[in-house]
DNA sequence: TGGTTGACTAAGT
DNA sequence: CACTTAGCCAACC
């Protein structure tokens, strides 16, 4: 299987590794792929994570607010899964985002 | 090849 | 508190 090199295999690997009920940011995921100010590629790739098997929901930005819920189906959708693995969310934003926030440079290093 | 884009982030107004 | 500016950089056309 041809694995593409590209930058958006190594977002989705990482964010597949996302353990339920926890959450990371764009700007995590890309400082551990080497590019701390690559954050919006991280968001790009999400983009493009459609048809591929990421949980893009366990992904916010930095403050823990839900940015990428309007790219859902529904604009609840992304809250909803998050609340479905234990994941608190008001006004678009994760509560006690700093307990659910899963650091790839800490688990993954 | 080069300009446009974007689910970010920080800082400024 | 809402909005703007600026930096960042791979992918896209």
């Amino acid at each position: 299987m041809l694995k593409e090199d590209s930058f958006f295999e190594r977002v989705y690997e990482v964010a597949r590794q996302i353990p339920e009920g926890k959450v990371t940011s764009y700007g995590a995921i890309a400082a551990y792929l080497g590019m701390a100010k690559g954050a919006r590629m991280v968001g790009w790739a999400m983009n493009a994570s459609g048809a591929a098997n990421v949980p893009a929901h366990r992904v916010v930005n930095k403050k823990g607010l839900l940015t990428g819920k309007h790219h859902f189906e529904g604009v609840n959708l992304m809250q909803q899964l998050l609340e479905n693995e234990g994941v608190k969310v008001v006004d678009n934003q994760i509560q006690n985002f700093a307990k659910y926030f899963w650091d790839p440079l800490e688990s993954l290093k």
